[in-house]
DNA sequence: CTTAGCACTCCACAACCGAGAGTGCTAAGA
DNA sequence: TCTTAGCACTCTCGGTTGTGGAGTGCTAAG
């Protein structure tokens, strides 16, 4: 349905459209990218893609601006190609290799590099992890009924919530609990101990049975629930975008980025498939985002899955963007295991 | 230096510029607020004014506006009345009530609602816990030489962090040494224990007492160097407030937003002093607000220092930001102690 | 099918103009 | 001496007009 003719100069339109910003007449193209056409005969062209809703223009006697349907076309082709990862950011990705540690800070110093390199907003998500496998428990008491419970996870997750339980317990029969719980439920999988723990865990401690069912309902909650953790980065840059059509459209868009349930949502389309994606301004689940692009793509970190993007305008430098995602990517992610013995 | 008369006008061309934002005629003051006094005499002083540099013109033709020395003479007479809590927020009040068990929780949550509130930006510090005394140890042998140090404050507070000791540890050992640590640290304050920890723990462990400093060490730059923790909400507003005179300017100010070190900064000067303060314009330490002006007030929350503020446009309604964040602290603070008997 | 030529359209930018707001100054009144 | 009315002056803001340039669509010739 799209000659070749007619991508080539859609694919002209667009690079030089991302990079000046301004539209785009025939004789540019004519002159810059097919030098074998008149403006004349790219003008002809360009009508028919006009028609065909891949360009448009502002006005009559102004160039042509592409569409969604181009960025969308355009980035199809970027992706068929391989890239290389921009070169002048080594020590950055030295620093970022250095967090790999601890997974929560490598991803929020990720998110604020992406902002930094870009110029756009980096977002990374951190979703639970793979395996839920207790490899620790233990129950502080802070006060009269407060108890502080804690949680490390096999892969170094740690989780903590304070809890105030029914009734008073000593720290004696704390480390009871915590120590009855470890019998059980220690190096095996959260979801086929739970059950039985109840019945275990009374059995030594029948006088508070209400506290301890509160407090394993109370771990039950935290690791199963183990929500999405959220990190953005660069959120200044907003500012640099486009002439938004309207501020307040921008304003809620950044009210997203405090939100995160909204990133959420966003993540959850790419997470499901592998690799890098690409939403392009309207293809955007979430109403909000209609005016930007997010490109993302998720890895595994530290035993968890983990899902890293860059929020742009729709007139993104999508090569650089993805490449410099994928470099992140790359330092980032288990796969990529080097020095150090650990784990 | 400045007379009665002369103070009456300064304050109303503040209070009329901060609710319509545009210049100030003599014939609005004398129509609205000095009844008594014509337009022509209330221009005279208003010359007067402008020599002292309380006011200025845009250009001829102009009204007047205030000058940060106004503002703050301003506020000066704002903080000697008496506020009331703006009732409307009832709801949300509660909501952060509930929220206060969890202190980091509640102080992200008190940002987020002062932004809310205000549409200016909330921001939060805490503070190091005002006694450093260990409740709890724990050790955790993630991998090799991979080791999880878990430390919990009395008060509440958790730290963690994953270390490489130099030389490989069982579980048993590290249960050695936390039982070692806690019988030295426990219930004591960290800086009179810190240093005769080391001989008594090698006691046991010397084989492995390379680690066993190193792990020490750790424990000590985690307690000694207690960084504030720093929260923001409602970042969004910047994009609400002032025509900036400069984008850039916009954008450096809510660079600083990200980077924790220069919100220090800012706590830092207000931290000293009890109560609350107002920093108006370039009296600001950091010069890229110099276009903002900071509302700030400490508190004590879960037994730590806290400061919470507002951040908004020198052109800011002073009142009702105080107010709000008044509310919002006397919500947050310990000696609104309340319900429950927790601790 | 391609291309040169040409008339046409429309925007961006500058210049211009009038209305309105607010001032400073002056002179008269208390 | 202080206050006030009156008046001429200044400056901005919004709308209008005019011009130059960029880019188009169409047509006719190659």
């Amino acid at each position: 349905m799209l000659s070749e003719r007619h991508l080539e100069v859609v694919l002209a339109v667009v690079y030089e459209y991302i990079k000046t910003g301004e539209p785009i007449g025939s004789r540019t193209i004519s002159k810059k990218f097919l030098k074998d056409r008149s403006a004349a005969t790219i003008r002809n062209e360009m009508a028919d893609l006009e028609e065909m809703e891949y360009l448009y223009q502002p006005h009559t006697s102004a160039g042509r601006i592409p569409t969604p349907k181009a960025y969308r076309i355009y980035v199809d082709a970027i992706m068929r190609r391989q890239r290389s990862f921009p070169a002048d950011s080594d020590g950055w990705m030295r620093e970022l290799r250095a967090r790999r540690r601890d997974v929560e800070e490598a991803l929020g110093y990720a998110t604020r590099l992406l902002g930094k390199i870009t110029n756009y907003i980096g977002v990374a998500a951190l979703g639970p992890a793979s395996e839920t496998v207790l490899q620790r428990v233990e129950f502080v008491r802070m006060g009269n009924r407060t108890v502080l419970i804690l949680l490390v996870l096999k892969g170094g997750l740690i989780h903590h919530r304070t809890v105030v339980l029914p009734c008073d317990m000593t720290q004696d029969n704390l480390d009871e609990l915590s120590r009855r719980v470890s019998t059980v439920a220690l190096g095996r999988q959260w979801k086929d101990v739970r059950g039985i723990l109840q019945a275990y865990v009374e059995d030594a401690l029948e006088r508070y049975a209400d506290s301890c069912r509160a407090a394993i309902a109370e771990m039950d909650l935290i690791l199963t629930e183990q929500p999405f953790q959220f990190f953005t980065g660069g959120t200044r840059n907003v500012l640099g975008m486009p002439d938004f059509s309207d501020l307040g459209r921008l304003q809620a868009m950044m009210g997203l980025l405090e939100e995160d349930e909204s990133i959420g949502q966003l993540v959850h389309g790419c997470s499901a498939e592998q690799g890098l994606c690409v939403t392009i301004g309207d293809e955007n689940p979430v109403f909000q985002m209609r005016d930007c692009s997010i490109v993302m793509a998720s890895a595994t970190a530290g035993g968890r899955r983990a899902v890293v993007g860059l929020i742009g305008p729709v007139r993104m430098d999508y090569e650089r963007s993805i490449s410099v995602l994928e470099g992140i990517l790359g330092t980032l992610s288990d796969n990529n295991e080097s020095e150090e013995g650990g784990l």
